[in-house]
DNA sequence: CGGACCCTTCGGCGCCCGCCGAAGCGTCGC
DNA sequence: GCGACGCTTCGGCGGGCGCCGAAGGGTCCG
């Protein structure tokens, strides 16, 4: 009996683990979980690699489909392939070992602070703020995980509340947990996760921090999201 | 700016995807996706290579936490960690290459036959019969996809009419979507398809095959399967 | 007690793969 | 048209890692 009679599985699993195993594939692949399409250039400088190397790894990634690419002239554009990709690497990301541990309890003053440092994750929220606004959700009754993760009826009537339709085919989970890396806890991922974050942006309530996943929260946003979900406000709330 | 300090996560998430990025070591953690302890020499024959490799091999899978050993005289017994540990090498097995397709369409003699051969995916039903419990479910009302993967109450009724009781403590979800390798479509995993399978094995509804992950579906259990669910059952449906 | 078995360590071999700079092609903008 | 820029190809280098058999230690069983 050869391996390949006992797991015909094994070699694809290895060779699709491989293309994540060495240190510049992933860090392309983290950095474009920021949900947008960057350079082979760009890339090469995030990696801090020469441009050919960039060149074979992208190569590798795109031919194996977890990235798909666009060429502009003499730009070649790349992106994560989809959602499925996404999900692999955040994986992955949730069962590394960490390094650079987040502060696990936060006085509630910082915390408030610690919302303006949000990133995305793909194409939700991340970070202290999306962890926040789940959290917020689910004490509102907006989301149920009693019973897996779930939009209850009065989520439903929240987003349509703030405008926030939903795609009309549900071809992925409207409702995905995403196990947070840096606050350990879970966000909302799925389809609500990616229209909230959608919405939050179009409506200025988060803009983007340079050209890395890092978002901050506005004004616009903290007084939202406190009318909305009662997250903390500076502006509502004395300083302890 | 190094690499390091764009992305700390990178090296970590790398060695942890070169883990699984070997053949042998894949082949390993597939088959004790079964859910039981395998010793090292049962690995070892099974992907047909050294004691001495497989030693190596396992060291480095231990030694990272994705495998529990225990020792038991001259035998070390290992099996995976943890459902996160599974649910690792059911997203890499979920998204890679496929080999041998399953046929997409069986008739539906066939298919009640195929139910007979299942088998289990970590502590779940799998394969055709896996598949065909969710669906079933799904269709009774049992489980709710629409809004995410969720248990109705019409199935907290249905699992304690059975005599299923769920951990009091939900430290996992409940209810959770496992891609199905061979069928292509989810099965259920998560707490609830884990007291399933536990309950179909107590009730000798299944029966395992061998040492692997192979389970024969019973008379009592396509009997109790078509009662409780309406799956098709050969003693009481005529032979097309 | 002795042989069989499980498992581990060791050393050597061969293969694979990421890295780079140099050279080169195509695009872009002045 | 020319230089700058983005990207690709090529060849060589060095490091890493899985493989094996041999040797050996510990456990098990007749």
């Amino acid at each position: 009996m050869s391996n390949l009679d006992a797991h015909p599985q094994a070699p694809d699993l290895a060779a699709l683990a491989a293309l994540l195993a060495d240190r510049t594939r992933a860090a392309f692949c983290l950095a474009l979980l920021d949900g947008r399409a960057w350079t082979a250039t760009e890339l090469a400088h995030h990696a801090a690699v020469a441009a050919s190397t960039a060149t074979g790894h992208l190569n590798l990634l795109v031919d194996a489909g977890l990235l798909a690419q666009e060429r502009q002239g003499r730009h070649r554009y790349v992106r994560l392939a989809g959602p499925e990709t996404a999900h692999l690497v955040e994986t992955l990301a949730s069962l590394a070992p960490r390094r650079a541990a987040a502060p696990r309890s936060l006085p509630a003053v910082t915390r408030s602070r610690a919302l303006a440092r949000a990133r995305t994750c793909y194409d939700h929220l991340a970070g202290a703020l999306g962890v926040a606004v789940t959290d917020a959700m689910t004490g509102r009754g907006l989301l149920d995980w009693d019973q897996g993760p779930a939009l209850t009826g009065a989520g439903a009537h929240w987003l349509a509340h703030l405008g926030i339709t939903l795609p009309p085919v549900a071809r992925r989970p409207l409702v995905r947990s995403c196990l947070d890396w840096t606050e350990r806890r879970p966000h909302l991922a799925g389809a609500v996760g990616a229209a909230l974050c959608r919405h939050a942006l179009d409506h200025g309530w988060i803009t983007r921090i340079g050209t890395g996943r890092a978002v901050a929260l506005t004004p616009t946003g903290r007084s939202a999201l406190h009318d909305s979900l009662g997250l903390p406000d500076e502006t509502h709330t004395p300083t302890a």
